[in-house]
DNA sequence: CCTGAAAATGATACCGGTACCATTTTTGCA
DNA sequence: TGCAAAAATGGTACCGGTATCATTTTCAGG
């Protein structure tokens, strides 16, 4: 119908073929309930013979409504967050809201100027991950006056609600495991200690279950990396070839897959000659060999309650609790 | 300065507070150098003081632009669209462009909805993923009157720009080589063959090469399967069980790492007894045990290229070139 | 058939930016 | 120093929806 130089077709010229005021018109398009069937039919007739496709920058800006939930997650490349991602995403798109990604790279400075961008667009909801941000971030958000949630850690003072695990718990109760295995010399690689609290406290849980079981902690054996496989594996390599050691635990499975293909590459026996545990429980864990012994996080559900909650703020529906623990589950398997 | 109940401050209080007009204001926002530094610095002042956030959704209503750069992909587990994702954005950063993501998950349905609402959101253009889509789709979006650019495969007639590699090529190449070292059975697993013209086109590809080699195409050694680890593992151990087969070409690393490491606990030698080629170069490729011969792809050149059409075409530059193909390499490993 | 309340529809204005064009100020140069 | 051209600034209207409140229509019940 539309032609290619045409203008866009308005709410107006809809109602004006469909007979009815541009007000009508627009109630119709909502499905609001307020119009009569018959005319509701006549204004959707219009809209399609006109190609109408609205315009949510107009709409957004007279109801100050964006149905945009923004979220900023660490990287693009852990599957983890993806699926946390995908269920958030699922979980909304029946409410009739999108979502807008962000990603902060763990640098709270590109975190604050993705916060403001989305400030500008006016999203009804902001999720982030983690707790640590920038004081501006903080500000901006305290004053943002929308929903906010932070996810995949705990906080006791959360800026508005939070969902995740406890990372101290899920690494300490890891830590225990190995230890009561007998073993004594347990090394740590995490990723990107800095700006990141999920890996700082699962460090803190690996520090305090070694002191629970009276063992030294060797800083020698702690290893602080980028997130990809091959910085699992030289990290591997370098604890290998520096130490004696018996275990070690990775903060994330994507380190701790890098670490078991480098024991398999030196033709070590996992778990005799050295034990190796991850976190997070990616799908590979269970495929590769030996089978990686890993913490198991409720991604689907963490992204579920974050959805659940996002809604039920953006209802106006007083909040009964501000901090959801999701719980984990130790995996045990092969490797250690 | 900001009070948590204020209304947010809008360009006219800023405007109001450094004494100029409103437009004058705006311009200086933009610091489109069409104000005097004294005059920019009063306005930049007062916007602080006030926490100024400009509203996109009235830039974007008044401007007709949303300096939004829409991207459909087809799922957000697969990390090489992550990292064509990734450069694409940090490609537009710099001039100031967001972007929209949204998963289609190989349904052209949800694609169609998908690219109803970043049209509804005035998205200044639109990435998809791959060329086959819904009628309605290509109707939206010819008459859409946005740049438009397809990648990942390539179109001798998209309906905009194309960025990609051919797909029929590498698969060619691939199997061509396969059957050059001597097997005569070769396996294909393909994931999500409906709606996916890559593995499409991959499928035409290894057809056409076992055919050049007067080889038959048996159909019994050809799966269909979704695109996860499981599902590589699982065609795998159906193909092993159901015929005599010297090699298998999966149509993503995916997969053909799953099908790997099924063979590592089947302990078949691989290649020795069965050769195992995968497509997309993984990160995790290389450090399997053994290593997984693959067609390596340029993801991150794709997404800069595609950034860079997209923003010639956003600035109006008249188009060269349409189709772009950017190549791809066989890497040859251990593992074929 | 009439009446009053409820339902449906409409007129107007407004959301918060910026385009367009008019006006004022500044600047370069004779 | 004066003047034309350029630069800076401002007034008004508009982008395309919808909130608000007023008005008209419909409908149940007497």
């Amino acid at each position: 119908m539309r032609h290619r130089n045409d203008k866009r077709a308005t709410i107006r010229d809809v109602a004006k073929v469909a007979g009815v005021s541009p007000i009508t018109a627009s109630r119709a398009m909502q499905n609001s309930g307020k119009v009569r069937p018959a005319t509701r039919q006549k204004v959707v007739d219009a809209a399609r013979q006109l190609d109408y496709i609205p315009n949510l920058a107009a709409g957004t800006l007279a109801t100050n409504a964006s149905h945009l939930v923004a979220v900023i997650l660490p990287n693009m490349s852990n599957s983890i967050f993806a699926d946390t991602l995908q269920s958030i995403s699922d979980s909304l798109r029946d409410s009739g809201y999108q979502l807008l990604v962000g990603y902060s790279d763990n640098s709270p400075e590109l975190e604050e100027s993705l916060v403001r961008t989305f400030l500008s667009r006016r999203a009804d909801a902001i999720v982030l991950t983690g707790h640590v941000h920038s004081d501006q971030t903080n500000a901006l958000l305290k004053s943002a006056a929308i929903p906010i949630v932070e996810m995949w850690s705990l906080n006791d003072e959360p800026l508005g609600a939070c969902v995740g695990i406890s990372n101290f718990d899920a690494a300490y109760s890891m830590t225990d495991y190995l230890c009561g295995k007998g073993h004594q010399k347990v090394g740590f690689i995490g990723g990107l200690l800095k700006n990141n609290d999920r890996t700082q406290s699962r460090l803190d849980g690996y520090r305090a279950a070694l002191k629970a079981h009276k063992l030294q902690v060797d800083e020698n054996l702690i290893r602080d990396v980028p997130f990809e496989f091959e910085d699992g594996a030289r990290a591997m390599g370098e604890l290998l070839a520096d130490n004696q050691l018996d275990a070690v635990f990775a903060a994330s499975d994507i380190l701790a897959l890098g670490a078991l293909l480098e024991c398999n590459r030196r033709n070590l026996r996992v778990p005799e000659d050295i034990a190796v545990a991850g976190f997070d429980d990616e799908r590979l864990a269970k495929l590769i060999k030996p089978s990686l012994t890993t913490i198991g996080v409720p991604r689907r559900a963490i992204g579920e309650k974050v959805a659940g909650v996002v809604l039920a703020a953006l209802r106006g529906e007083a909040e009964t609790q501000r901090v959801f623990d999701m719980g984990f589950s130790l995996v045990e398997r092969d490797s250690a």
